[in-house]
DNA sequence: AGCACGCCGACT
DNA sequence: GTCGGCGTGCTC
């Protein structure tokens, strides 16, 4: 073993351990290439016929014969992975128990990362004269005498001096125009700490003044920033943002959604003067490129994106900002099973960066931990520009029977006319996209389900087809039951914003009626226009599902009805109440802006039950304390550790049979004392043919469940039709 | 993940 | 005889 006191460098020739993006859950021996290489640096190596990307995990490990070890084909240019990232993606890994080569790829998925860095060329003065000068030339070169040694390309010349391209090319060969080369991918421009901000007011001062302090301490720390809608969170957040900037680090911005970077991008440009980079799923190849590879050169002060941003190869984050924190979508629900909200809180933690966690309805986790004292929590009461929340009312929907097939209450129809004759904006909220969630046969009583998945179809009749909201699947509405073969029997039963819209065309004949629902297979630029107009005045009554919850500011708006409070609290799901309460504070939360008050109408069979109390009331800290509460004496997280254990296979008897054949081979989890329930049906039983099953593992706070359920899944082998996926702290639990 | 190897059934 | 189905195993 030869020895070596700087671990951080290999000379060519020595032995390196190489971790690759191909899913081998072991590290390979290869020899450093010429010219040696980094610990860290990312790498192209040989395995079997072909070339693939890794990273240079460590020394050697030996132990392979010699003879067979290859040597790395060359370093990629891009700085070495820094041992921080290591760590994170080791212990994300370990958190979510996905093999380290899977950590891998999510952290490479830079396109083009092997492709020698591009370069392009452009364009200044030299020294000589053109042989005629002409009106088009004199714009050329008045275009490069006004920027003063700025260089363009033959397009960017062409298009500023207003000029054919043929009038450049003409002065290049001349020799007045000569050519640099320069690398493709651009820095992003600079983003100015100082450039003038808007005012704060006191309870923003104060808080961001707060903040700043915590980003300036450059020791980890996370803030849970609690703010109503309208209380001017992104404002404060900014400040922290601001003085990360200032220090010289980079930092973070991740949203739940790509329809909201539009307009973050706008606050970014009033603040800091110009935009941030962008990395989520809507940007371009060339623009993630070039946003991986200036994010590793410490060239990008700002990233604003989605989950997977926190992959990307940051060189001195100080600060992640996790906005919406509550939001669902930070939950991915396949592939790699991990909640970026908790994942941000990880890399800050390893790096000494802050975290910001913003909410106007912050989840359990991170109410229960601000105020357990892992987390500082502030506060945003008031509401900026306006005086007060909206003002919550309960329909009481057994006082006030509807007719089958209606779902707007007089009393709602009377609030919605008075609106419209102040031009003011009604929103009716139902969460749920389509026509009607279920058809059912007149004649036989059949309801017609997916052939795939064990759901009901749902009626599209804006697109004329039946939809799977589980896996998208579509078909035509049969003439005839697909059990009796009874023609015209089929009927619509229960309400989605489709039918919803038919029914508010038919009772408020002489508004304006927008549906805003997310399966409108919109572009996010096209639904943010569509969103704007609208806030614009374009309609006078608003439809919507979910989507208008998320952050979407509508002026004219000061009615909020929901349709259907009780929807998200039907089954035994624990988190249903959480869900609800937070989903009907948001939008409630768009009634009411700058000088208009607003009020939100709960149209309820159940207005005694706690979660619409809470709502009503809107006492929040006595609703979480209460579900916390119910939480701890289930022994459920954030108050005890979880894990579920989905099976999947074409054959339900043969899935249920390694299920329970796990279930009684659980040595590991025993050992650990943790509970084991099921095997039962998963909470989707059947997806695209694939029948589900699911275990569920429960154990103490104290508990580490991780290596217990390794060692578990590793000693059994399923048959290869048969998949295993283990989820840590799953969203649904019963 | 790919890709080769290899062991069985169906066909020119 | 051989073509091709996809189960099994290997990659430094």
């Amino acid at each position: 073993m030869p020895e070596y006191t700087d671990q951080s460098y290999f000379e060519a020739g020595q032995l390196v351990a190489v971790l690759t993006t191909q899913p081998l859950d072991r590290l390979l021996d290869y020899k450093a290439p010429a010219g040696g290489c980094f610990l860290g640096a990312y790498v192209e190596v040989p395995l079997g016929p072909r070339k693939v990307i890794g990273v240079i995990w460590g020394a050697g490990q030996g132990g392979y014969d010699p003879k067979k070890v290859r040597s790395v084909i060359g370093v990629i240019d891009v700085p070495p992975m820094r041992e921080e990232m290591q760590k994170f993606l080791a212990r994300v890994g370990d958190y979510t128990l996905t093999p380290l080569s899977a950590m891998l790829r999510l952290a490479t998925r830079a396109p083009g990362l092997t492709d020698p860095p591009g370069m392009r060329k452009i364009y200044g003065l030299g020294d000589k004269e053109p042989d005629r000068m002409t009106p088009a030339r004199e714009k050329v070169i008045g275009v490069l005498e006004d920027h003063g040694g700025v260089r363009f390309t033959a397009g960017e010349l062409s298009t500023l001096a207003g000029v054919t391209s043929s009038v450049v090319k003409g002065l290049m060969k001349q020799g007045v125009l000569v050519e640099y080369e320069t690398p493709r991918d651009l820095p992003y421009p600079h983003l100015d700490a100082h450039h003038a901000g808007k005012e704060l007011t006191g309870d923003q001062a104060r808080v961001s003044a707060l903040l700043r302090d915590k980003v300036g301490s450059k020791t980890y720390g996370t803030s849970l920033l609690k703010g109503v809608t309208g209380s001017g969170k992104t404002e404060v957040y900014l400040e922290a943002v601001a003085e990360c900037l200032a220090q010289g680090r980079q930092a973070l911005v991740l949203l739940p959604e790509i329809a909201l970077t539009v307009e973050f991008l706008d606050r970014v440009e009033q603040r800091f003067g110009a935009r941030p980079a962008e990395w989520h799923s809507g940007v371009t190849v060339t623009e993630r490129r070039r946003c991986w590879r200036m994010v590793g050169e410490g060239k990008a002060q700002l990233v604003v994106g989605a989950r997977s941003s926190l992959y990307l190869p940051f060189q001195n984050l100080g600060l992640i900002v996790v906005d919406e924190e509550h939001d669902q979508s930070y939950k991915q629900e396949d592939g790699v099973l991990y909640n970026a909200r908790d994942m941000a809180v990880l890399r800050a933690s390893i790096c000494g960066a802050s975290v910001v966690l913003a909410s106007a309805t912050p989840s359990l986790e991170s109410w229960a931990n601000a105020r357990a004292g892992k987390y500082e929590r502030f506060d945003l009461a008031q509401r900026f520009g306006a005086a007060e929340l909206p003002e919550m009312k309960a329909i009481d929907l057994r006082k006030e029977e509807l007719p089958s097939g209606r779902w707007i209450s007089d009393s709602l129809a009377r609030e919605v006319f008075s609106r419209l004759e102040r031009k003011e904006q009604s929103l009716l909220f139902l969460n749920r996209r389509g026509y009607a969630p279920v058809t059912v046969c007149r004649a036989c009583g059949h309801q017609i389900g997916c052939d795939d998945c064990d759901a009901r179809m749902v009626e599209h009749r804006f697109q004329g087809r039946l939809m799977c909201h589980q896996c998208g699947e579509t078909k035509p509405m049969p003439e005839a039951c697909p059990s009796c073969q009874v023609e015209g029997k089929l009927a619509a039963v229960g309400p989605g914003v489709e039918r919803l819209a038919e029914e508010a065309v038919e009772r408020f004949p002489d508004a304006r009626i927008a549906v805003l629902s997310s399966d409108m297979s919109m572009t996010a630029r096209n639904l943010k226009e569509r969103i704007k107009s609208i806030a614009e005045g374009e309609a006078d009554i608003i439809i919507g599902t979910q989507l208008v919850a998320k952050g979407h500011n509508f002026p004219l708006l000061t009615c909020v009805g929901v349709i259907d409070a009780d929807l998200g609290l039907q089954g035994s799901d624990l988190r249903a109440a959480e869900r609800t309460f937070q989903l009907i504070r948001q939008v409630a939360g768009r009634a009411g802006r700058a000088d208009k008050k607003g009020t939100a109408y709960i149209q309820t069979l159940q207005p005694e039950h706690p979660v619409i109390q809470a709502i009503l009331t809107g006492d929040e800290e006595e609703f979480w304390a209460a579900e916390a509460a119910q939480r701890e004496q289930a022994g459920v997280p954030p108050f005890g550790r979880m894990a579920g254990i989905v099976l999947s296979g074409p054959d339900l008897a043969q899935v249920f049979d390694v299920a329970q054949y796990m279930v009684r081979n659980a040595e590991p989890l025993r050992r650990i004392n943790a509970e084991i329930f099921g095997p039962a049906p998963a909470p989707i039983a059947r997806v695209r043919g694939r029948h589900r099953v699911r275990i569920l593992v429960k154990a103490d706070k104290g508990t580490v469940l991780q290596p217990a359920l390794a060692a578990w899944h590793a000693s059994i082998k399923p048959p290869n039709n048969l998949r295993i996926s283990i989820d840590i702290d799953p969203q649904t639990f019963y």
